[in-house]
DNA sequence: CTAGTCATGTCAACAAGGCTGACGTATTGT
DNA sequence: ACAATACGTCAGCCTTGTTGACATGACTAG
């Protein structure tokens, strides 16, 4: 539909203008208003913020994880998480346990009411991403997968890969 | 190819897991971290931000256009979106000024310099672009679209049909 | 013309959430 | 025994967002 030179390895090159990559990038600036719209109103009104989404999130997707295994997935200082943490923990959302074979490590969960957040959250986000995805089609959003993997560095799209072949958490 | 009830409007409605949205969800994530990546790491040598990147990106999209309307789009206050001007134009990349028909009003323009940081930006940020949309194939890239366009909220889908349905500022 | 509204700029104060650097404490591995 | 690792924490700094208040000049409706 739109090739035209021809790739190294049989891959098809597309001829790509500026103005269609420049559309792209502006729809990821406005779509991505809208991914995180939903949650942070609900956060605003509890004093959290998109980091503590974020955090109770990942906690949600690998009950256990460690502490150091969250930051290489967040991509952030252990400060910064820390202080993230340290806020969830005191009000009860996160559980931090002692780890059973390596002492030093702390195994975080998610408690009852931790679960209870994740899930008003989530909720409102996949409401939004449902309707995304009906929206446009199946067909669209296998290509909107694969672009957004596509787009990713890779040493996230290793994490990605890593949590997307997955079991749910829940 | 997944679907199973009939919408009311002939629509074909699918059936979504909540794992699929899951993925969708985190892709997401994953995936603005590299969008934003390549201009991030600019700026970060020229004492500027994110918030620098947006606004020299829409000054050049849309060239004249106000204070307002910039504000609209930014989706910031404007003492926000003031103390990040008032650098850009002290530094001499936008100009500002005064409106002919309305002299409240400023128009702002990018000065060859602020051209020239902008090129340097948008160049990084379609390279990923390029070799994301290369890699998924063109049909992705429509559905790529189409699901992003469905994820704004109603007031960025109008600014952005407004952008996207115009020449290239360049 | 006058009153009200609008576009813009600015000051002050505050918060979230990044960052760096430094230090301390267990615990583990060599 | 010693070095490396996992974690927590203190202090301080930056960017970028917020609210509230106030000022100026320029339009606009009555």
């Amino acid at each position: 539909m739109n090739q035209t030179p021809q790739g190294t390895s049989g891959q098809t090159l597309l001829f790509l203008t500026d103005e269609q990559l420049r559309k792209g990038i502006e729809a990821m600036f406005f779509a991505y208003r809208g991914f995180t719209a939903d949650p942070d109103r609900i956060l605003s009104d509890l004093a959290y913020g998109r980091a503590h989404h974020r955090a109770i999130h990942f906690i949600h997707r690998s009950p256990g994880t460690t502490v150091n295994n969250l930051l290489a997935i967040l991509g952030v200082t252990k400060q910064s998480l820390n202080r993230v943490l340290r806020s969830l923990i005191a009000d009860g959302l996160v559980s931090s346990t002692v780890g059973k074979r390596d002492k030093r490590e702390r195994h975080l969960h998610l408690t009852d009411k931790g679960a209870a957040l994740e899930r008003s959250l989530s909720d409102a986000q996949r409401d939004r991403m449902r309707s995304a995805y009906r929206a446009a089609g199946p067909a669209a959003v296998a290509g909107f997968r694969q672009v957004l993997e596509a787009m990713m560095d890779d040493e996230m799209r290793h994490h990605y890969l890593a949590l997307v072949d997955k079991p749910d958490g829940r």
